[in-house]
DNA sequence: TATAAATAGGATAAAATTATCCGAAATAAA
DNA sequence: TTTATTTCGGATAATTTTATCCTATTTATA
C-alpha cells in the first residue's frame, strides 16, 4: 500500500508529535529506536519531511525534531503520504494504465475509484494529534 | 497498491478471458501486446497462473493460453492478486507493523481496517467475467 | 573561543523488483 | 519422423527501493 520509507514518515510523524506535546526534541537515534526502523534511512526521511514544512529541525548540540504544538491537529496523514510517495495512490491506475481516466478506464476503475477515493478521505481527515494520543494513551503502539 | 507483476498479471487474465470465450488460445506475444506489458516478464506470471490452476497452458505448436469456458466466471480477482502478491495486501499493517493485530494495532488501525477489508470484499466479490465483459463491449480498456 | 553534540547531505552498498535472454521440453502438423 | 512452433525454467541484467557510511555544517554550552 504504502512504500516502507511512507510507513517510516507516518511512524515518526506520530512518535515526533507525542513528544511535541511536551515540548521536547527527538533525535534520529530515539526514533528509530521507538519506531523500530534504520537510524540513517529514517533520518533521510526526516529531512524530506522537513523541506516540506511538516516537521521542524533544530541543528547542532541539544537539537532534534519536533512539531510545532498548535499545529500538530492541523497536519493531515495525507500531507505526509504526498511528501514522501507522491500522489500516485490517489491518482494511479489499479491495474497500472498510464493514468487513470474516467473516459477511458480500465475494468477495474468503478470498483477501484470507490476504495481509492476512500482511503484519500480517510487520509485527509485524520491528523497526527489523534493518531499520537492514542500513543499515549497506550491504545495503539508503533512497533512490534 | 498492487505490484507491477500483479498488475500485468490481473490484465492478461482478462485479455485471455476475453478470448477463451471464443474458444481462442493467445501467446505471450499477443498478451503482452493487447495489454502493454513486457513480453518475458509477463510469460514468467502466466507460468505462475498456470500452477495456481487460474489459467491453463496448452505446450508445442499452435498452443498458448486459455480458460476453461465454463470457470470463466468463477475465478475472482483475489485468486490473482494471492497468487502473485500473497496476502499481505489483506492481513498486512498499513503502518508496516509486523502484524496487524486487533489486540496490538499501530495508530491507524481502526482506519486502515475498513478500507483494507473493503478492498478485499471488492477483490472477492469481482470476477473475470464482468472485467473481461467490458473489455468486449468497449467500455474499457487494457493499455493505454 | 574551543568543544561536543546534533542535523544535512552526498556517496555507496545491499536487497527487492522488474525485465531480458537462451536453451530445453513439448507437441501439432507436414 | 522431421520440422516448426510454443511453453517452461534457469541464469542474468537493469532498475528501483531500501539501507548504510562518512564528512560537512550548525549551534549550545563550557
Ligand atoms: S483507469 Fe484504472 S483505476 Fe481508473
Ligand atoms: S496494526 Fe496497523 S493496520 Fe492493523
Amino acid at each position: 500500500m504504502f512504500s516502507k520509507a511512507c510507513e517510516y514518515g507516518i511512524r515518526a510523524s506520530i512518535f515526533i508529535a507525542k513528544n511535541s506535546f511536551e515540548g521536547k526534541l527527538v533525535s534520529p537515534k530515539e526514533i528509530s529506536e521507538e519506531i523500530n526502523s534504520p537510524k540513517a534511512f529514517t533520518a533521510k526521511i526526516l529531512q524530506a519531511l522537513v523541506r516540506h514544512d511538516l516537521i521542524k529541525s533544530v541543528k547542532g548540540a541539544y537539537g532534534g525534531f519536533i512539531i510545532d504544538k498548535d499545529t500538530i491537529a492541523s497536519i493531515k496523514l495525507t500531507q505526509i503520504v504526498e511528501a514522501i510517495d507522491g500522489d500516485k495512490i490517489y491518482s494511479g491506475c489499479g491495474l497500472g494504465l498510464e493514468k487513470c481516466d474516467e473516459n477511458h478506464p480500465c475494468p477495474m476503475h468503478d470498483k477501484f475509484k470507490v476504495i481509492r477515493d476512500e482511503l484519500k478521505h480517510m487520509l485527509e481527515t485524520t491528523n497526527l494529534e489523534e493518531l499520537a494520543l492514542g500513543i499515549k494513551s497506550g491504545a495503539s503502539f508503533l512497533k512490534i
